[in-house]
DNA sequence: CAAATATATTTCAAGCTCAAACCTTTTTTG
DNA sequence: CAAAAAAGGTTTGAGCTTGAAATATATTTG
């Protein structure tokens, strides 16, 4: 296959050792490299998840976001946890509904809301998605070692200004 | 706003100084945290494709392969550089060529493959949308010193097992 | 050279994603 | 209290994404 390289010379792919470029540039490879290692991991969690639970990740992060708060969340709350669009969350929703993993639940003084619980169903199938989610992020990141892992999260963790939480 | 928080107590979340958990929760605690930057970042590059070049980030990234192509690449090569699906590709090229920012040029010897290009006028706008995404890049990211991004590079290098190149 | 196989690309169905428009149902306010 | 504003959700339209099936063209092989 006659793959011609890259026109722009490449001026900065050096190996570690090499010098430093400007800021930007620094930043803009440290981008570059982060984005490429995260849609790897994605992709991968994305082909097992189909594969072995025949589901998806935007499926996998509701259910995630529902197992921490076991009284439910209300429509609005759950597309704010996760920082999605509202419009979104709502065909996901459906599609659990649809499988019984969750349910819409009435909210009492309010006919506009409801809240969203996982099913007993729910718990149970997302438990096993978790722990086997888990397993494949050791996997996936098992060259960082917990030190590393430890130091790159405190870095990212820098980097938040506002927000809060998130997490399995 | 009555949320009530999660029911797991929060067992590892106890600032940077904190005891390291079992290496997988240390990697799956770096995995959240980095996903969630990345979101974060992907989320601001896309609104602002969109409302100042009025395009998408799938856009930019397959007109940053063409341009580090000036041979222009098939199809198969363009999805083969950004690592997206075959059948993809198809439609972002479509609206691009609509857009006369590429062009779709006969391969001579085979009926089947064309090579895409990127026009002058595509040339001319990916120019002036690379410039303000580095920038972008540079604002966002701003928290790191170019130091500190040289670091999380080499650390995301460090699990590129297989692949190649990818870039602006 | 014809059948089989491989390559290049598009089409398709299902699902995710967003912003904007649109209902309803509260809540606020004049 | 009635009009206006706010809050909770869904719908809609356009685009992105994938894996699988379909097309068409090239290449290999018996």
């Amino acid at each position: 296959m006659t793959m011609n390289g890259p026109k722009t010379e490449k001026a900065q792919s050096d190996g570690p050792a090499a010098a430093l470029g400007t800021p930007s540039k620094e930043r803009l490879r440290m981008w570059l490299r982060m984005l490429k290692s995260t849609r790897r991991v994605e992709a991968q969690l994305r082909e097992n998840l189909r594969t072995e639970f025949n589901s998806t990740l935007p499926r996998f992060d509701v259910m995630a976001a529902l197992s921490r708060y076991s009284d439910g969340l209300k429509m609005s709350a759950l597309s704010g946890v996760l920082k999605v669009s509202n419009g979104n969350v709502t065909g996901i929703v459906d599609r659990l509904v649809d499988e019984g993993l969750v349910v819409r639940v009435q909210v009492p003084g309010d006919r506009r809301a409801s809240l969203v619980r996982l099913t007993r169903k729910g718990e149970e199938v997302f438990a096993a998605q978790a722990l086997a989610h888990e397993a494949w992020i050791d996997e996936l990141l098992g060259s960082f070692t917990p030190e590393e892992a430890r130091m790159v999260s405190d870095h990212f963790d820098m980097m938040r200004d506002d927000d809060e939480e998130e997490g399995q």
